[in-house]
DNA sequence: GTCTATATACAGATAGAC
DNA sequence: GTCTATCTGTATATAGAC
């Protein structure tokens, strides 16, 4: 690997276990077996290095949905799954960018803007899913389609959140997606 | 004021929002309009000001309930009303202990067992009042009260992060209370 | 209790050799 | 591209006058 990639790999683990304030570029050379100097040969400063390392962070994040021949319930859990399976396998870094916009030091950026995209997106998902089953009669009417996503992904990041917190002591996060499910999906259905 | 309330009310204010490393004790001397060298000799170390300044802030913590002649789901009701005023009445500190969390940077202190022994507490109650209304019929007895608990408590907090995060741009955290009580809570009862 | 002045360490950043 | 040596600022912390 080289020296580049290799300052890259060491400061997103640094930065997202310690925070930006919180880590120094002499930590970061001394783990990534470089000098100081040649950090800012590459990226010239400490914000640079951050912003690289934040969009090679963000990079892998998309989604994409394969969902043919489901029920509009089946839809909504498989889009729960989805969103689990997403989280915990970018466990590093949503926390790491769940504490930026905790301590609001997000930078203003198209990366942050990205983020919130592709949460939107997913919001938007949900909601039509169920706005879908409204209107071929499988999900009852009265239902607000908005609020019930919002919900719904509310819930799912408390369940994330609680295992970022508690690891261990209350019902692990996977536990509770199945009466998450229950409550939230299997109650809209008309039956 | 005495000046040693000054210097904790204003790191309070910058522990909070930019977090303990990216505080210094000349801006939190400047701020309180005192010598940094009088910080140093009330508190003697930055982590002990800091520690003085995390008890000040949990010190009011607290849950009292006054439950009687409510029937068990409004009792549910009206903690998940509790939960949210005490969150959204001591948002700034509530929001830098989750950062904290999220940062790996709470200390193992007596109060930090304090914060998890009262969400424990928090999430006891709801179990028990769960288990109370199936013990007397008036809640479904197939549900699972522990998983419920953690269910209404994952989906509150997920609200409220949500609306730490993204202030403005999606379902205000208030807006979702009322679906979370109709998912949650009226969903269990006997019809 | 409160201050000014200072010690010491380390941060981000630069200069210049190779 | 990568290094050593160094600059400059600021951090925590101390000494000692009042």
């Amino acid at each position: 690997m080289d020296a580049r990639t290799k300052i890259l790999e060491t400061a997103a683990r640094l930065f997202a276990t310690h925070g930006y304030e919180n880590t120094s570029l002499s930590q970061v050379a001394r783990d990534a077996a470089v000098s100081k100097a040649l950090i800012f040969w590459h990226f010239e400063t400490k914000e640079n290095l951050f912003r690289a390392v934040l969009s090679r962070t963000v990079e892998p994040y998309s989604l994409d949905l394969d969902l043919d021949g489901l029920s509009e319930t089946e839809q909504l859990k498989k889009l729960i799954d989805l969103y689990y399976e997403f989280v915990t396998e970018n466990l590093y870094s949503v926390r790491f960018f769940l504490s930026l916009f905790l301590r609001d030091e997000a930078p203003q950026s198209d990366l942050f803007a990205r983020i919130l995209e592709l949460y939107e997106l997913y919001r938007g998902q949900l909601r039509e899913i169920i706005e879908s089953g409204q209107k071929n009669g499988t999900i009852a009417p009265q239902i607000d389609a908005a609020s019930q996503a919002g919900l719904i992904l509310s819930a799912l990041n408390g369940i994330l959140v609680q295992g970022f917190v508690f690891a261990g002591s209350t019902p692990s996060a996977e536990a509770l997606l199945a009466p998450l499910k229950a409550a939230l999906v299997d109650t809209l259905k008309i039956q």
